[in-house]
DNA sequence: GCCGGTAAACCGTCCGGACGGTAGGGTGTG
DNA sequence: CACACCCTACCGTCCGGACGGTTTACCGGC
């Protein structure tokens, strides 16, 4: 054979981590196990635990992707509109990041209820994360409790999105959507 | 005897379900066993066993009791304010109970998080619930894209704090509260 | 150009412990 | 006695993790 994996596309790791996302969005967090991981990502438990070795450095791997993932996407619409990105563009693009990160991946945020399932203790790196955002954003001129409830209403759709607790139809979910985007540009505003 | 439980001030069965929620909250949804919960409830696996006769049980009765709760605090708030409650009335109650209960009982809503990671079908339920409370608030002067906003808020805050990613200080948290409830009344009226 | 060697990537199996659940017993009260 | 309530002891299964083996990828030396 000339390529024996043509088009490998997507790293055992990467599938893996996908695989895992899937069972905890799927099945539910007490089901994210070792074998089902495995088995979902079509990779033996021998070479899932070759790339991580433990449970625990399962879930880091999760959250460290989900994080970079955000981040790089955030940055590249920031780049990608050129020129000089004020703070509430920023703010702007990762609310779109992560509204519309949903629809096209629905396991966006598996990694924080399957850590928080595992292990409350994983959750501190990730509050740092949110606070940063807090100190960032809430400077803005819009004050902070209108700029923290933005934050809250997009993280409160997202985790009832993934915990299938929410109730909105897809009509909904874009209205739902443009209002909070508009939501960010008035904290961009003094009212 | 003339008081026939002198001393059990909570029954075995209240003890189990409070046991079980704090499981969810200080050690994570996976490590909710039924193990666990007899312990940390001071009662036998198979004392457990009798009230709750399996895992899924258990879990109904954290949802049930969950809900009713809720509805029965809300309900004796608007009993004790008197007179005709508008709708408003209702929507301002129902959050203030949501986010007061917190402080005072940390795991509200473990019963969800728990629910979603045993079987994200047990959802359902929830989902009707939450989908009630939308319809009834969502005809309210302010539109239902401002109310189901101000849902979103409460249920990210609450969410978040189950799931140990709350990073407001005790301060930012009652500010948030207040701007939450006065979120609330600029729904009551159009704008 | 092909050989031996080495490390990376992956596979299949096994094990101790923990999990959900069962069986059956024991105690007090009416 | 009957019933509600709670206990101890135990069983089958599944989980996390360890381990040894096998294939592939990439070498330098000749």
């Amino acid at each position: 054979m000339y390529f024996r994996q043509p088009i490998p596309m997507r790293s055992a790791r990467e599938r893996l981590l996908d695989a895992a996302e899937r069972v905890v969005v799927e099945a539910g967090a007490t089901h994210l196990t070792l074998d089902a991981v495995a088995k979902s990502a079509g990779i033996s438990k021998g070479g899932l635990l070759y790339h991580f070795p433990s449970k625990e450095s399962l879930l880091e791997g999760m959250l460290a992707r989900h994080f970079h993932q955000v981040d790089a996407q955030v940055a590249a619409r920031l780049a990608a509109r050129g020129g000089k990105a004020s703070r509430v563009d920023g703010f702007r693009e990762r609310v779109r990041v992560l509204l519309e990160l949903h629809p096209e991946r629905p396991a966006v945020g598996a990694a924080m209820i399957a850590a928080s399932a595992e292990d409350p203790g994983h959750m501190a790196v990730c509050r740092e994360q949110y606070r940063k955002l807090l100190d960032e954003f809430g400077k803005l001129p819009g004050g902070f409790e209108r700029t923290a409830l933005v934050l809250l209403a997009v993280q409160g759709l997202l985790l009832a999105e993934l915990l299938h607790l929410s109730p909105y139809t897809p009509a909904e979910r874009s209205r739902l959507a443009r209002a909070l985007l508009r939501a960010v540009d008035q904290c961009g505003s003094t009212p």
